[in-house]
DNA sequence: CTGAAAGCGCTTACAG
DNA sequence: CTGAAAGCGCTTACAG
């Protein structure tokens, strides 16, 4: 941490009092004009800029986000996080990455969090069960600090945004039954997610509403695991339809089908539930529910930077629309 | 940002100075141990946690290293950055995400990555020309902040994380040569990424050598781009063997490649040059030099620590091994 | 081993 | 509009 010019020489080279370089810093309204251009033109010929660190200290605010995950390596992480970095580069806010696994002391996580003295924290790990979900939120409760839910999903009025994965869920499972396929599947994953359990509640809908018995199999996101369990439960199932919380889910089942001797889409529709790379990297296409996941991040940035500036605000739940990719699977 | 207990209440209630308190935190061996259990179980009692705003105000030192991307989304970036923060977690860093495209104002950026006082900074954007890594290298190198390369190259003696692409592409080269490829393909990037010029250099010389000629195609990262090249590819070339820089672009070749009604292993043998989950998708299962970007992004992170705390480094140059992992696709 | 004091580089009322 | 001064919550020589 190397540190050159101060907001000491550039007072001094301006011939000003160090409060002034501030205000121009901070409230240039409030300072003359000429003042005002004389310190501009010393900040950028020394290349001054302001110590964040020490700023921080003084203001009490960081203009820093912290963003809690369980994993960067999902592919929807990465989407989200480059929505929330480039939202948040925009809005001058820097961002502090904290990962936290469900096997870990929470609470230490979330006081480290917090001692890191963040303005404002994006949650996106959904891999929590509802009683470290609690915790989580107690305790940022407890620390005052600005909360937006980035695609996780939680009963009590937290600041959220995500899409309704159920009603999507659910139309996506219409279409199939309108195709009249009758055996279909939900291929969720053992895991649980609280995202994943609105797929299941919308698939469970439409199924129910069609008279027709709903059936989950749950399976593994490690490939080399589904691979088996489809292998298994293609010689043993009758399936037409089968509709994948993850798009790598349903392009392993595509595999294992054709393998068995299927056709898709002629013997089994397939649908990813995200619309990821993968699903254009599938032989065939995958056809899917388009999660934008980029916009939940960045729209999720942006709800946090209003909270943290008390602007007025529409609404704190926020529901993106979604839209299906018809390709060759279905 | 919000604040409760200082450590002037840890001070007070433990009946000691704040030095004291400070003591007990970064240099207990310094103190009583009475003392110092005291003042531990206050800590505990209050839940007490150093605000790091203003530890690294006093202490020069901030506890957190900078990330420098281009972009979170590419598949070996989320890898780099789960190494980068497991370490980062181990040794107490916070971690700061800054992206860098090339469009930027390249200047501007590193300065106010150099404003948010990281100790240190990880460097992974491998899309800048050589005159932007020039302009990186001497902006970082002016603030005199250590600096580690994560699956970058460059010339230029600065500590580096990285495998052996070269060598790698060679010996992958080799083996299709040795199973009697002749028309073996190279396709690349158009865009210049510092380590694909590596990976071709090892492609050309394996070809030479066999005095073939080597024919790099090269094409873009976008799926629906690089679809039509392989099909208007495939129209105009022979081809027995393709290895792709990345695993998508040689997923996407396969489907092309079967589509136009070539059989793959059979009539041409297709390599990937990182292993990601796109091989395991891929029907068939794409052969690939497996590049442990998980491990270089932990490496990187620990050497990174090393440096900042001047600790003895056998070597700042660090290679890393790689192997073949052979599946179906060759 | 412990405390008083200075200082890290800023911001922000408070006077003027 | 501007400056002097206090203060943000810590660390770290310096005495003792």
């Amino acid at each position: 941490m190397s540190n050159n010019v101060t907001i000491y020489d550039v007072a001094g080279k301006a011939g000003v009092s160090l409060a002034t370089v501030s205000r121009v810093m901070n409230n240039p309204e409030k300072v003359n004009p000429e003042t005002r251009e004389k310190v501009l033109s010393v900040i950028k010929e020394l290349g001054y800029r302001p110590n964040a660190i020490a700023r921080g200290l003084a203001s009490r605010k960081s203009t820093t986000v912290g963003i809690i995950l369980a994993d960067v390596s999902r592919a929807s992480a990465a989407q989200l996080l480059n929505g929330i970095l480039d939202i948040a580069k925009k809005y001058d806010y820097a961002t502090k990455l904290f990962t936290l696994s469900e096997n870990e002391d929470i609470k230490e996580t979330i006081r480290s969090v917090v001692a890191e003295q963040v303005d404002g924290i994006l949650f996106l790990n959904d891999e929590l069960s509802p009683e470290q979900m609690e915790l989580v939120l107690n305790h940022i409760k407890d620390a005052q600090i600005p909360l937006v839910l980035s695609n996780v999903f939680y009963k009590e009025n937290i600041p959220a945004v995500r899409i309704d994965y159920e009603k999507a869920t659910y139309e996506i499972t219409k279409e199939l039954l309108n195709k009249g396929r009758k055996n279909i599947y939900l291929a969720s994953t053992v895991r649980k997610y609280s995202i994943n359990e609105y797929k299941e509640l919308g698939y469970i809908d439409a199924m129910k509403e069609a008279g027709l018995e709903p059936k989950i199999f749950r399976t593994s996101g490690d490939v080399a695991v589904n691979k088996l369990h489809f292998e298994e439960f293609l010689k043993n199932n009758e399936v037409d339809g089968l509709i994948a919380v993850r798009d790598s889910i349903a392009v392993s089942f595509i595999n294992e089908a054709i393998k068995a001797g299927f056709k898709v889409p002629e013997d089994i529709s397939v649908i990813g539930l995200q619309n990821t790379k993968y699903a254009i990297l599938s032989r065939p296409n995958l056809t899917c529910v388009d999660t934008p996941v980029y916009d939940i991040g960045a729209v999720s940035m942006r709800l946090l930077t209003k909270i943290m500036k008390h602007e007025e605000i529409e609404s704190t739940r926020v529901v993106l629309p979604y839209h299906i990719v018809e390709r060759e699977s279905n």
